[in-house]
DNA sequence: CTACATTAAATGTAGATACATATATTTGCG
DNA sequence: CGCAAATATATGTATCTACATTTAATGTAG
């Protein structure tokens, strides 16, 4: 009833109302988190976003576009959030060679230290937002979320 | 394995950060769907969540912060909110006389009319995102994100 | 080979958000 | 009462986001 004392109110029309809003709480309470465990290395929840996914390419260069396709939000300025990332010195763009439309995009060793000082703090935000859960419940959640999404999915689809 | 798809990324670290994921991602989705139904209507998300609470107080005026505490978005900046409801007709604000500090916040009936129009897509939409999940798989879904709501308010809690 | 369509990325711009500060009013203590 | 502290809201400001447009390079039909 924690969502009740959150948004002091005490009955929702159904159970899938009551399902969205508390994803949409939910999701903003662990936006908050990660942020105050960015903000002190001067990062934000979409720049980290993108250092990860260029550190998951192990050194192969990425174009923009396939950074947009693969972050959590995708509608983000991918152009200016890599912009960020090259003033700090946490990532490196340069034309590709062999199409000179796009931009290939790397992490640097500065990128890499950066993200192995933060691994910790937010694995440790995993789990303690997720410390109540045993596996099982874990589990449910995971697939209940993966249901949600394939929804989502078919009606955006739909619509475009 | 829906956010794999989405993610392009084919494992995760554990099912803790796939859970955070989740939710981040479905919360967007959530988001993107809300705002499409809204947007033709000229109100975004936050307003029609202003909207909704003043008009779930019935007639009775409601205070800046009040509104604030009940959003879903908490940070938002609440006063110029209420500036775009009352440009639009939508909302009313008046001096409190008992406390002049304090701004009474009252729905119109433009608004009341407005909020008819969009209750039924909207709850079109809760049931079309939940359609796959039944009555018991909702009920544990909404149970986890309870527990994950408590473990976020306590961590917040300690750091402020 | 030229012209037009398509694609990739960057940029312009209005509006929204986060965070700090300012303004106005009330409270409470000497 | 008189004045500092607290409270409620509004405003300032830099940054970020969404959405449209622009620039540049490539693909492709004639």
């Amino acid at each position: 009833m924690k969502l009740e004392q959150h948004l002091s109110q005490s009955n929702f029309s159904s159970d899938e109302q009551r399902l969205h809003l508390h994803i949409l709480v939910v999701a903003r309470q662990l936006g908050m988190l990660a942020r105050r465990i960015l903000q002190p290395h001067g990062i934000t929840p979409p720049q980290y976003n993108v250092l990860r996914i260029l550190r998951g390419q192990k050194g192969h260069p990425i174009a923009v576009q396939s950074l947009a396709e693969r972050m959590v939000d995708p509608s983000s300025n991918t152009s200016r959030i890599i912009d960020k990332l090259v003033d700090k010195g946490w990532a490196d763009r340069q034309v590709c060679p062999s199409d000179r439309r796009r931009a290939d995009v790397l992490i640097t060793d500065s990128g890499l230290t950066l993200l192995a000082g933060l691994d910790e703090p937010m694995s440790v935000l995993f789990q303690n937002t997720m410390s109540s859960m045993d596996a099982t419940q874990l589990a449910a959640l995971n697939d209940g979320l993966s249901q949600v999404l394939d929804s989502t999915d078919n009606l955006i689809e739909q619509q475009s």
